[in-house]
RNA sequence: GCGGAAGUGGCGUAAUUGGUAGCCGCACCAGACUUAGGAUCUGGCGCUUCACGGCGUGGGGGUUCGAGUCCCUUCUUCCGCACCA
């Protein structure tokens, strides 16, 4: 019988569903290996060619370690709450769960067309309360939880609390918030409640602070950055605004630096490695205190204090400045501040009032986009105030600029000229003095950083080099008290909550304007029904619509309680709350009493590959890490990274057809289209084609007659007797008509060719345009393969007969090959390998049951279903093939006897020879002197050296 | 501007990681079979030349007996961050 796809994968499918056949276990004598995809978004067109290309990938690495005999957890679910849901419920009415509902019944049909091994019983949705449940008990977690800093780890907020009853703040070094309080031990106790409560929210790992947003008045919601575009939003292109708001939000600043070590103790793509640590931005460097000139100094001496309970907001008389070369310090010529510093308006002078308002006026209606293209403009303003060198009591003007960033290190930095280029152009344009440092320093035409030569200019310094002056004004500044080493991160705490409606609830009630958790036994906290998925009239978040939405404490002495109990937080979580965890769940399911098991997680442990795009890059990657470190400091989990080996699998662009519109002498457009090989001599306007009715850039001229009724009575002007069609390589949208649906190519040629050629098209990596003109071959070869085991009467047959030397050559050539390009990620190079096997073996007229077999074994990770039905063709019991032990290659038949391959001497003339493989190293003196063709190039003379290379020899000097 | 990745036939790509550049596939050309089909098979296919040969991995230079691969320099494309003190 002819391969029959269609009918084969739908067996299979149905076979492996009604069997559960890639169920893991969860104990099992073999060893354990998962395999995790990024789960998608559920979105309402469905999957496109693009999509699957890393499941492909992941899938046949999970197929091949089950065929090495590794218990495989290999697992598949959805990141169900999310915007388009929301819009298209604004929009229609309709319950975002339901559109949800619909959207996943969409993929999952997608997805099982395409016979991936996912183990369906571990699915999960973020969007299920069984889920979320969960992602709701983390959040309480973190709210329960403080950062000490001296064990380097999450601590309960009880350990903590238990310390202030103690001992007071004194002793307690944590990630909090900057201004906190300094108590006894009485005064905490004497303390009311309220006030503790208010006191312990800034040292939460998840917290309450005033954050910016992009508020839209128009639309009455916040918009993501995403969804601003110049000041406008997006979406109707209604004026947005910066509101401040009260946001929770995730102390991940705690966790800076162990993400960043931890980034040498996993394998990823170092690309991404190093966008994760530029995103955590770490610098080393000083933070040095400049006395304000004229103030008094009663707050010098509270500079060795703990930083941490240093109260930095009070009306201090310095200022606090960031710098990575402190050594530079002698060269200070002036400070810059933000214009958004605090102290902007108490050091402005009556006289610079007028010029400082101005600025920052300009710097308000400078949009963000306004103020990076005018990063080449210099700009800024005078204070009027001075501060002085705390080493040498040098007065220093104060300036304004806006280069200075309000949200980047204390908002001030100390300007150095002569090595600083921004700072040489600034005093340049102001006529601020230049001061040189170091000895070797030319500055007659731009800064210069330079860390060599030694310092002049600079007091005790002169004479020292970098190392040591670091070292020493450090020392003196620390000595007086004036500033410390101290290292400074880019990241800042995430925000933790959004104004939207389908997302997890916060697990949060508000009692005298202070958050409670609610208890834990009433988890999970059902997301409430709604009239309208809009924000209420009051621009209250949509939660704030569901009536009810407000929790009735059990407590009877609550006298404070009325009839309508206390308000639910609003806000719902962010997108990256539910996938911060997932792979957790995937390791029980169904588990109702803990997020997974102790002996799951201690059995799996992490995710030992991870397929994904690298767009999640500086989001989801980095708040699964973190999250996962929060765990492992409450015991909840056993290891410090969650995904120990990642692969970014490549973008499938677009790839648009253009016809090429004849445009007539009064430049309208006519209805004749013109051949792309021809357009130079024409005048035309480009026009998107539907890629489905063009072939190999041929365009199928009766099918566009029907795209648009308007193309019926087209006319054509081709070449060689076809219209060849432009190509552009685009995002994949409806809007290009070249969004190619793994639906048609299914149909078309069947998953298994889909499976192969996506694999086919060129490195995992590699990011690549769709482009269907090559899946011809792929089909060709699986019909091939296919006929290897069918007569020429297409009947099943395959002989018991020994097989030969260069059968047996051929197909362990071809399981080495494959074992080799699985465990390096390179899936194109073993399909064409596949292609070559399976040529040699129909040249050789192989039908030899025992090479066939192991044939079959090895092609299935790419190529399921047909193996699968062959399998059973060759007599094996059904579905057994899963399981089967992946052949070992046998090195003993890939040995060549002897073979010819040129060699050069003194590195120029060419020769062949002949030599035996089997000849040892040390013997090949021997052989050349003896060898009569070698001798007649050397005249008879010894060669001086003989270059050999994996013992051929390459070259020989005479 | 900083950081990263990559430039190989008409196209997608390969090259045992320093050892005969272009495997495999698409497209194209020629042929075979034929109940004419979008099937299958055979041969050809980097450029140049009738041929022998010469030239060829973005450009220039270097290391080496030997470079697509290593080093320097330069150009181009893509991605990430963007006034980070």
């Amino acid at each position: 019988m002819d391969y029959q796809f269609k009918d084969i994968e739908q067996k299979w499918q149905q076979f492996w569903a009604d069997n559960g056949t890639f169920k893991a276990e969860d104990k099992s004598a073999k060893p354990k290996y998962y395999v995790m995809d990024m789960f998608p978004y559920p979105s309402g067109a469905g999957l496109h060619v693009g999509h699957p290309l890393g499941y492909i990938a992941s899938d046949i690495f999970a197929r091949y370690k089950r065929l090495k005999g590794f218990n495989v957890l290999h697992p598949m679910g959805y990141d169900s709450f999310g915007l388009p849901a929301e819009q298209y419920a604004i929009q229609t009415g309709q319950h975002p769960a339901i559109t949800t509902e619909a959207n996943i019944a969409t993929y999952r049909r997608q997805l099982d067309q395409i016979g991936f091994s996912f183990d369906w019983s571990r699915e999960v949705r973020t969007s299920s309360p069984d889920y979320y449940k969960w992602t709701q008990w983390i959040f309480m977690q973190l709210f329960n939880s403080w950062y000490n800093k001296d064990a380097d780890k999450a601590e309960s907020i009880d350990k903590l609390v238990a310390h202030f009853e103690q001992n007071g703040s004194a002793g307690i070094n944590a990630v909090c918030d900057e201004e906190v309080l300094s108590f006894t031990a009485n005064e905490w106790k004497a303390m009311p409640n309220p006030e503790q409560q208010s006191e312990l929210l800034k040292y939460r790992l998840t917290y309450l602070r005033e954050s910016t947003v992009n508020w839209c008045p128009a639309l009455g919601t916040v918009l993501a950055n995403d969804e601003v575009k110049d000041g406008f939003s997006e979406r109707g292109g209604y004026p947005v605004e910066q509101k401040k708001m009260m946001q929770w939000s995730m102390r991940i600043t705690a966790y800076a630096e162990r993400l960043l070590q931890g980034l040498d103790t996993i394998d990823w793509p170092e690309p991404l490695k190093e966008m994760q640590r530029n995103w955590i931005g770490k610098s080393t460097g000083a933070s040095v205190k400049f006395p304000i000139d004229g103030a008094k100094n009663e707050d010098q001496g509270a500079l060795n204090g703990s930083a941490s309970h240093t109260s930095h907001h009070a009306l201090h008389n310095y200022i606090e400045v960031f710098t990575t070369r402190v050594d530079t310090i002698f060269g200070v010529t002036f400070l810059v501040i933000a214009p958004e510093h605090e102290l902007v308006a108490a050091l402005t002078t009556p006289e610079q009032k007028a010029d400082i308002e101005a600025y920052i006026t300009a710097t308000k209606k400078k949009s963000e986009l306004d103020r990076m293209a005018d990063a080449k403009t210099v700009s800024g303003a005078f204070t009027g105030s001075y501060v002085l060198n705390p080493l040498n009591g040098e007065k220093i003007p104060i300036w304004i600029a806006d280069y200075v960033l309000a949200g980047y290190g204390t908002g001030a930095v100390m300007a150095v000229p002569s090595g600083d280029q921004r700072d040489y152009l600034f005093a340049k344009h102001f006529n601020l003095p230049i001061v040189p440092i170091i000895d070797i320093q030319n500055i007659e035409t731009e800064a210069d950083p330079t860390k060599e030569g030694t310092y002049i200019n600079s007091d005790f310094m002169n004479g020292l080099d970098y190392k040591a002056g670091t070292a020493a004004v450090i020392a003196k500044l620390e000595s007086i008290g004036a500033g410390k080493a101290k290292v400074n991160f880019r990241m800042r705490d995430a925000i933790f909550g959004r104004q939207r409606y389908w997302g997890e609830p916060v697990p949060v009630y508000f009692k005298d304007g202070l958050p409670h958790l609610i208890e834990e036994s009433h988890l999970p906290l059902l997301l409430p029904e709604v009239d309208k998925y809009l924000p209420t009239e009051t621009g209250e978040p949509p939660l704030g619509r569901a009536e009810g939405w407000s929790y009735k404490s059990q407590e009877s002495g609550d006298k404070n309680q009325d009839e309508a109990g206390y308000a639910y937080e609003l806000s719902t979580m962010p997108g990256w709350a539910g996938s911060s965890w997932y792979w957790y769940r995937y390791m029980d399911a169904h588990n109702d009493q803990e997020f997974a098991s102790k002996e799951a997680i201690e059995y799996w442990k992490d995710v030992d590959l991870y397929i994904g795009g690298s767009e999640h890059a500086t989001g989801h990657l980095l708040y699964s890490r973190f999250w996962n470190k929060f765990l492992k400091d409450i015991d909840k989990v056993v290891e410090e990274e969650p995904f120990k080996k990642l692969i970014n699998q490549g973008m499938i662009q677009g790839r648009s057809n253009f016809v090429y519109r004849l445009i007539d002498e009064e430049g309208r457009g006519t209805n004749t289209f013109v051949s792309h090989g021809l357009i130079k001599e024409y005048k035309t306007s480009p026009l998107h084609v539907d890629v489905n009715i063009v072939e190999n850039e041929v365009l199928n001229i009766e099918k566009f007659k029907k795209f648009r009724s308007e193309f019926e009575t087209a006319e054509f002007i081709l070449e060689g007797g076809k219209y060849i069609c432009g190509v552009e390589v685009e995002k994949m949208s409806k809007s290009k008509f070249n969004v190619v649906n793994p639906d048609d190519i299914i149909g078309r040629f069947g998953a298994d060719t889909l499976r192969m050629y996506e694999m086919f098209l060129g490195p995992l990596e590699q990011s690549k345009p769709w482009n269907t003109n090559g899946i011809e071959g792929v089909f060709k070869f699986l019909r091939k393969f296919w006929r290897l085991f069918h007569n020429d009467a297409w009947e099943f047959g395959v002989s018991n007969t020994e097989p030969s030397k260069a059968e047996l050559k051929s197909l362990h050539k071809i399981i080495r090959k494959v074992e080799e390009d699985i465990e390096r990620f390179s899936f194109n190079t073993s399909v064409s390998s596949f292609m070559i096997a399976v040529n040699e073996l129909t040249d050789l007229k192989c039908n030899n049951r025992a090479i066939l077999q192991d044939l079959v074994i090895v092609l299935s990770p790419y190529a399921p279903h047909i193996c699968e039905e062959l399998w059973t063709l060759l007599g094996n019991p059904a579905g057994t093939l899963s399981y089967a032990p992946f052949p070992k290659f046998n090195s003993a038949y890939l040995v060549e006897d002897e073979f010819a391959y040129p060699i050069s001497i003194n590195g120029k003339t060419k020769m062949n020879l002949s030599i035996s493989l089997s000849l040892d190293i040390k013997d090949i003196e021997a052989f050349v002197l003896a060898n009569a063709d070698v001798q007649r190039y050397l005249d008879g003379k010894a060669p001086k050296k003989v270059i050999v290379v994996k013992g051929r020899i390459v070259n020989m000097v005479v």
